[in-house]
DNA sequence: GCCCGGTTCCAACAAAAGTTAAGGACGCCG
DNA sequence: CGGCGTCCTTAACTTTTGTTGGAACCGGGC
């Protein structure tokens, strides 16, 4: 994938999120950009690294998590192509989580440096990234509900029903299914159980006709049921700029 | 409390967590705030509202806290003097959750309009405010692995700490005992359990005689145990700003 | 085609947390 | 100073979730 083609996914993102003008483009398309490939499952920057570059995904999905001293991992989000999930070591230079790919991925880097002086240079773009990081924190306040309050199987509806939300924003949840790259173990890293009970929750969600999950894709079956359970509110998004 | 006050706490606050120059200070000390008092227990800004200022803690303890449609209610963040709970507001004009105090509380209100002008002028501020956000976000995440992942008393214990830690920064935890005003239904709501259990977890705490608490004061009987059940490392505080 | 490792799936039992209910302490207000 | 309400406390019981261990399935590499 050429590196214009990431150029366009992070426009296309920001021009949903945040207001965007014709001169923001010309800067973002102006950006220098480093491609790299990598393989599913690897870091890609560790807890406690010193990142000099942000992220931006290309293809492929990721998640940032934490590690704990008793080895129990904690999946914090999930991302998809556009999204810039460590812009946040633009300023935290020392990373506190770590972030990962799940599946084989594409992803370009942009230097601190440089992103540093296009804020100087343009406060328009630095707000709009700005609020990117905020979003980002809303997603986590979100996260915090989830796996504090609501019981398993909701959780996982909850997660399902943002992620096809957040796909299909970039077109990628058409019909009644779309992509959940995750194994069990997974799924339960994220929803704070273990990948046994995990399991005993998608076994129901199937049982009870909700939706269906294998090999990495979500088909939904009874979208009424799946909403009603996720109890999903997706301002937290803050999708519209307005706002 | 004079505005006067409240503006030396921030700046307190942020020569801790950024670097902050003497232009920024004397633009800071320069800054409009509107002071108010508000009882226990009172919402400061509900979820849904669209805001209009900034608030800035000058004495008392806020929470901010989400509600889900069964009604259980997630504490998200504990806050303390001179921290600003709702900077996010700034850029994420409707609220996806709600600012309210637990303790008396002396607010200082910032209109957006008033911050958004100071960032124009000084991208040093907007810097320092961004990073402030970024802590946030920070502290966030590890309260997802918190609520995901740790035992319940050892939730209880890294909320302890965390609390302790950053009161210690504005002189506040002296000795081997310090504030947590919250009701055991408060913590429940903080650490993703029921008041009953939270109450089965404060007197496991006090029998093994880790910790005491009552009436809103934690007293610490054993830093030793209590450093180990809370899997504390407060890298994520982020709290010198070359880090 | 077949083996191998990782997933998925499942059951039985153990532990943690939720629910319900009720008595006691404490502070506030009349 | 007495009553009332809130919070704290505890017990008994239920439900959810974790643990252990094992079998079936699947895909990729040889």
């Amino acid at each position: 994938m050429p590196s214009d083609a990431i150029r366009a996914a992070l426009v296309k993102r920001l021009r949903i999120s945040s207001g965007i003008t014709d001169d923001d483009v010309k800067e973002i398309e102006a950006l220098p950009i480093v491609v790299r490939q990598f393989p599913a499952e690897t870091p890609v920057v560790r807890d406690g690294e010193r990142a000099t570059d942000c992220c931006l995904i290309a293809d492929g999905f990721c998640v940032r998590s934490k590690t704990i001293a008793s080895g129990k991992r904690q999946i914090l989000s999930i991302h998809i192509p556009g999204e810039i999930p460590d812009l946040m070591s633009l300023f935290l230079h020392v990373m506190d989580h770590e972030l990962s790919t799940l599946t084989p991925s594409t992803l370009g880097f942009i230097s601190h440096e440089t992103l540093q002086k296009l804020h100087r240079r343009s406060p328009g773009i630095a707000e709009m990234f700005w609020r990117d990081t905020l979003i980002d924190a809303a997603m986590f306040r979100e996260w915090i509900v989830n796996v504090g309050q609501r019981p398993a199987p909701a959780r996982l509806a909850h997660v399902m029903v943002e992620l096809r939300e957040r796909l299909k924003l970039i077109g990628r949840a058409e019909g009644n299914s779309f992509d959940m790259p995750l194994t069990q173990e997974q799924i339960g890293e994220a929803l704070g159980i273990t990948a046994v009970h995990a399991n005993r929750v998608i076994r129901q969600l199937r049982q009870e006709g909700i939706v269906e999950l294998q090999r990495g894709r979500v088909t939904v079956l009874d979208e009424r049921k799946l909403l009603e359970l996720a109890d999903f509110d997706g301002r937290y998004l803050h999708q519209s700029p307005m706002l």
